[in-house]
DNA sequence: CGTCATCTTGATTACGCTCAAGCTCCGTGG
DNA sequence: CCACGGAGCTTGAGCGTAATCAAGATGACG
């Protein structure tokens, strides 16, 4: 977030465009791409995390997805990009331009990576669809932590962003996910161990609850 | 929907598995493929209207979007779909067996169409995400109108699908869509000329309403 | 012309939003 | 080491939008 990090990574992802592959840090909040801003890059989340946000004229603001250790994000079909990407904690990003990769010697092989990254992330939009349209609230602060819990595994989980990113990829405010999350521990659904570390106490109650 | 035409369809379709491309009738309300279904299959609408849906346990109902005539469909990550097909109207689909294209003559040329469909059935996903994350009941019935508006061109629209299907894909009652239909139209943003046809009276306001 | 499905309208309810305080947790400096 | 300050989180009161429940109106089709 300060004018150093900020101008590094400027000159890193300049680097990156002639040297494919390279791998970028960010710190929290900062800006990995902006909507709007041209998709002939690919990347991939060495270490970290990373969200996607899409800003409306009116401030209104939704989070596409989270992204973790190992996944690929900024794949789009358009010239622009729709939402823009930041980090959420310090982390690293491996940078790939489309172009070159199109050169490569297993071209093939690339090429399904890239629609196999590109298949899994629609079917994850689909998911979050089905719950931004039919859920309830507390249903879909639930399934937010149960999604964290299976893709993180093990038993206590941390989550790298705060209420408001939460909120923003659930279509809620921050007051009703603070809400529900009160709800969901007073029912011992889960346990907080401050506000970012909790884990599940009933799984049971919980897969019921998220229940598709 | 009578059991001709389905026994017709069933049978048709297991001919497709032997011969891609092959194309097939539907009508309206007719099954294409269902839930949890294989998904070696890939398709396409020659003429008419096809839905996807997802039901969950409870009923709930979420209509993941709507294809027209040249669009793909079924085309997902996993080895079962996630959402049935259904026909809305008389119409004609064309079926390939995914394991038949990766042996054509010129299957990059496959490969990039199929990427090129998944990419863009991804962009299209998530502006639907973007509207049932953060739009008004009145702002999501104006964008459905537009946009419909949008892919068909000219003059007066025709909708192909019913109020129930319209509030599937919005994430509203068939109530509140009919409700904010007469709120439109009562302020002249658009004219209604029985239920399933209408004109966009100020594409201005419209488009305003519909802003991202 | 009658029947049934679909659509519209009305009255009421409820879920989640808004506005407004407090509280907790940290980092900073006295 | 504790006081101060600020950001982020929680809680509370009241409101508004869309859901629900319940009749009617419209329209398609036999």
């Amino acid at each position: 977030m300060t004018a150093q990090i900020v101008t590094f990574a400027r000159a890193a992802q300049a680097d990156a465009r002639s040297f494919p592959g390279a791998t970028i840090a960010y710190g929290p909040g900062e800006e990995i791409y902006a909507q709007a801003e041209e998709t002939d890059l690919i990347y991939r989340v060495t270490s970290g995390a990373v969200r996607t946000t899409r800003l409306d004229s009116d401030g209104r603001r939704q989070i596409g997805d989270f992204y973790y250790a190992g996944d690929f994000f900024g794949l789009e079909a358009g010239p622009e990009h729709r939402f823009s990407a930041e980090a959420l904690c310090e982390s690293q990003v491996q940078v790939f331009k489309r172009t070159t990769l199109a050169m490569a010697d297993d071209t093939a092989g690339v090429e399904r990576t890239i629609w196999t990254a590109t298949a899994r992330e629609l079917e994850r939009t689909r998911e979050h669809l089905m719950m931004l349209g039919r859920k309830t609230a507390r249903e879909k602060v639930a399934s937010f932590l149960h999604d964290l819990a299976d893709r993180q595994g093990g038993e206590v989980q941390t989550l790298v962003m705060g209420r408001q990113d939460m909120a923003d990829y659930l279509g809620l405010t921050i007051e009703t996910v603070s809400r529900m999350l009160t709800q969901l521990q007073a029912e011992g659904l889960v346990t907080f161990t401050g506000c970012r570390q909790f884990r599940i106490g009933n799984r049971q109650a919980m897969t019921r609850l998220v229940a598709a």
